[in-house]
DNA sequence: CGCCGAGTTGAACTGAATCAAGAAACGTGG
DNA sequence: CCACGTTTCTTGATTCAGTTCAACTCGGCG
């Protein structure tokens, strides 16, 4: 998977154990993979489809990531720091997914240290994805950001509902649709 | 040191180690720890002081963080991952530091297996803290940060100008200035 | 004493939210 | 395969929060 190339590379025999003690499901559309409340013992990478992970606030809900191929998703805190998630993790289309499960993992750093000094390095690219992902907020509008999203993600643009969009960007629908004209 | 705490414990041992390789530094204001375009070959954390991170926008500053003590900074993405940073770090007042250095701190991680846990697992906690940070930014209006702010770290608001807040906020100086009476 | 940086205040302006209505697309069951 | 209902998207009118710009206050310090 090219995933693991971001992370630094594993020899063949590691990567052969990682890809042993993962788990490639296939979800319907609108699954819940991760209630609200709940501590996370699953993330995922996205192999096909698209996966939302949101909040409600006075009612609506508020998008805060869409992954689509190739990326990670689940409730990356609540996953890590073993908490209860602020946040709803579910399906948008049919999807199928990696899925690494909390105790398997842990148990593979315990006792594999080229796994474990793996984990390490892709933390420190977790934060540098975060970080990034707080600077385009804070520097480009949120007319750039759609731009962004158009010219780098056309599958999330098309075939995302148009409100779930809105609140990743921070603006209505409304607002959405007419920057978009 | 407390921090240590935060990231589940190393034995007094390796506390001991990891103690001995990092250096306390005192700082005179508006010092630069980083430039922008530099790699980034240091992390800190404050044991006095106010240390604080920022971009440049069209000509004005926009901060991205503050730190006091007990608070790590630095240009965190820059470090891990070792390429340039796009923010400049500064002391606001004088200020003492703990200093980790990147090879020092890569060597140790290679040599000695619970400082390379301890080390993953203080990523975890980083990328916890990022997304509490972005949630706070989504969730909470400029008015409720600035009530967060002066709740739980009255030193930065009294030591910052407001400028600087304002910015790290997301809103204008003038506007700060109205919310807080 | 007068300057300078920091903070405050006022007035006009602007971009986005809200509210409301309608059009288009979608899919589900008859 | 059509008809109906639901969801998604667009458009318009109004409102509002926050920005901008400019002037002014305040306190320290050479």
């Amino acid at each position: 998977m090219d995933i693991f190339k971001k992370i630094g590379g594993l020899s063949p025999e590691n990567e052969r154990i990682l890809l042993g003690s993962i788990k490639k499901k296939s979800f319907p559309p609108k699954t819940i993979l991760q209630k609200k409340g709940k501590v996370s013992n699953k993330i995922y990478i996205v192999e096909r489809g698209i996966v939302r992970t949101f909040y409600y606030k006075e009612g609506k809900d508020i998008t805060y990531s869409i992954a689509a191929q190739n990326d990670f998703t689940g409730s990356m805190s609540s996953f890590f720091m073993q908490k209860p998630s602020n946040k709803i993790v579910e399906t948008i289309e049919e999807s199928v997914l990696w899925e690494f499960e909390y105790n398997r993992l842990q148990s593979l750093f315990e006792m594999n240290q080229e796994l474990s000094r793996a984990g390490r390095l892709f933390a420190n690219y977790g934060i540098s994805v975060m970080e990034q992902r707080f600077d385009d907020m804070m520097f480009y509008s949120a007319k750039e950001r759609y731009e962004m999203l158009l010219q780098n993600r056309p599958k999330v643009i098309q075939n995302v509902p148009l409100g779930m969009i809105a609140s990743y960007l921070g603006i209505t629908q409304e607002t959405l649709s007419r920057i978009r004209k």
